[in-house]
DNA sequence: GTGAAAGCGCTAACAA
DNA sequence: TTGTTAGCGCTTTCAC
């Protein structure tokens, strides 16, 4: 910077205002120091600047796994509203651990990022307490239903499995089954199970079972859990499943089993994946748009930055969820 | 630091040198200064760190996508096995733009990372530059077969293209199509995409085409390109995927029809995705495996970061690829 | 094995 | 609108 600065016969605070907020240098000095950047191949060093700062351009962002195609989506759009902003991302894997993700919010915050996105509100303990006393900007993402550390963007996984239960009902199923997988772990596929039970036994049906793999959520998980199923419930006529993964497995194992859907079981899934609209028969789903919690969490990380932290009810988001109606129901 | 230091009554730099290497500080000293950590609650500012060792603890890794599961899966692996040595991920999106990734390029190399993971050999001649005059090391993933800026994990795609052409000719088939989405953008699909033909062409088919869907490699574009495929070959009877979601659309649009896979057409894909192994037909397909890239890839950086760099042909790693023989062909 | 001292490259008051 | 100045919290020689 010092070189730019000489090159432009400048002092070097000149620069650096210049590359923070442009207008507040001359336009004739601003055009020196544009070219003595590019003459020179300037590279701005943003490690010094984020210690004199005392905050740098990243923001750390903690998902369970980035194999999972709902966090894929929403890191995907995040990345890319935080990018425009020039915030970088850093990323990092919790694999449904609170003591992997305390650890990692440690590392985290030892880069003094500008916000921290954690996902879902169960944290430890010691999470907790990490994130409070940096009072740095959080948002808990992909859940509402509880108290927030700071921000919250998502959606009630309960009231999903109440959406998936009645509209199994309202097309007159009565012996169902809930197909999660990880719920030991993943305590929001857990919450739409139970949502899914309640709303079920609310509306009387005659059998209701929540079966669970330990496994991840992949089709081959679909397929063991839809023979579980048929064992376990009799007269079953109606399954809603955590993932679209899992239904579509379920569809697989119907049709090798010659099990006609939605005739004698209706199938639905949740996340309304890219095979959903296609596969055969075409999937009923329950989309959450992990986009759109993307680019609001965005939202309200650059409020933070930039003007005002946002107060009130406006830290919580609700981007709700939708039920696509297909054919497998 | 400093009040780490005046608790366990040594100075700053025995804390500092006992964080970076506890063997070299007596245990008594060490003992003291863990528990002077400890009830501080002392968090270490990387920051600062990186700036005064002129090399941060972070490795910028840039892939076209992140909702893409081949890199989600190596970007999986990689974090994890990186994450065990105390490195963080920075992650950036290029979206198969040059340009793009060259600014994210720019922006990686103001953190002075320890190592940059770029996805492919085709970069602008800027990124090359930029990374070549940085002296960081640098690792290409996901593609070999041409001059590595520095360090390469990888595969050939060309040969991919030719395993699968030449396993539809090892059954009989003479009439094929190679159904490929955004080529235009995605170097490697196409590179497979013209291996395919040259083998097809070499093992003396009676036809091949190649289509390309311009936008993204969805289950949706698979059934759209089989259509294609259908009314350009005539009497198609195989079919290779650049993906195995199209391959999965395929499949689907082929039911539909009431087309007998692998009766009347072959299908095969790339990816053994979690699907392919559960679908009906199992789906034939060709695995890259995205997971031992990411390892690969973690090896080498370590290996740059603590002993001494890979020297010639070690730092070319060709990860190969299997073919997968399922009901689909 | 431990400590003193000199920065790393930038930002942010504040003054001019 | 521009420049001066004093650090940000750590690492790394180099003595001891």
């Amino acid at each position: 910077m010092m070189d730019v600065a000489k090159l432009a016969r400048v002092s070097p605070s000149t620069v650096s205002l210049y590359l923070r907020r442009p207008s507040a240098v001359s336009p004739s000095a601003g055009q020196e120091i544009d070219r003595a950047i590019s003459t020179l191949g300037y590279v701005p060093n943003l490690v010094a600047g984020g210690l004199a700062a005392a905050s740098s351009k990243v923001v750390s962002i903690i998902v369970p796994s980035i194999r999972n195609a709902f966090f894929a989506e929403t890191v995907s759009a995040l990345q890319s509203e935080l990018a425009a902003d020039g915030l970088q991302v850093l990323l990092g894997h919790s694999e449904y651990a609170e003591d992997q993700e305390e650890a990692l919010v440690r590392t985290a915050l030892s880069w003094a990022p500008a916000a921290i996105v954690l996902t879902g509100l169960s944290h430890s303990a010691g999470t907790r307490k990490l994130l409070q006393a940096s009072g740095i900007p959080v948002v808990e993402m992909w859940e509402l239903g509880g108290k927030p550390i700071d921000m919250a963007v998502g959606f009630s996984h309960p009231q999903v499995g109440a959406t998936a239960a009645r509209h199994l009902l309202s097309k007159g199923r009565r012996s169902l089954a809930f197909l999660g997988a990880r719920m030991q772990e993943d305590h929001r596929a857990e919450k739409r199970a139970s949502g899914f039970a309640e709303a079920a036994r609310a509306g009387g049906v005659s059998a209701c079972e929540v079966l669970n793999h330990p496994g991840a959520a992949t089709v081959e998980a679909g397929s063991l859990l839809l023979n579980r199923a048929l064992q376990q419930v009799s007269g079953l006529d109606g399954i809603a499943c955590s993932n679209d993964l899992i239904a579509l497995g379920a569809l697989f194992e119907c049709q090798r089993q010659g099990i006609a859907v939605p005739d004698e079981i209706a199938v639905m899934g949740f996340g309304d994946l890219s095979f959903s609209a296609s596969c055969i028969p075409s999937l009923t789903t329950i989309r959450p748009s992990g986009e759109l919690i993307g680019k609001e969490v965005a939202r309200l990380i650059l409020g933070s930055i930039h003007g005002e932290r946002p107060e009130g009810a406006s830290r919580i988001v609700d981007t709700g969820h939708v039920l696509i109606e297909r054919k497998s129901s």
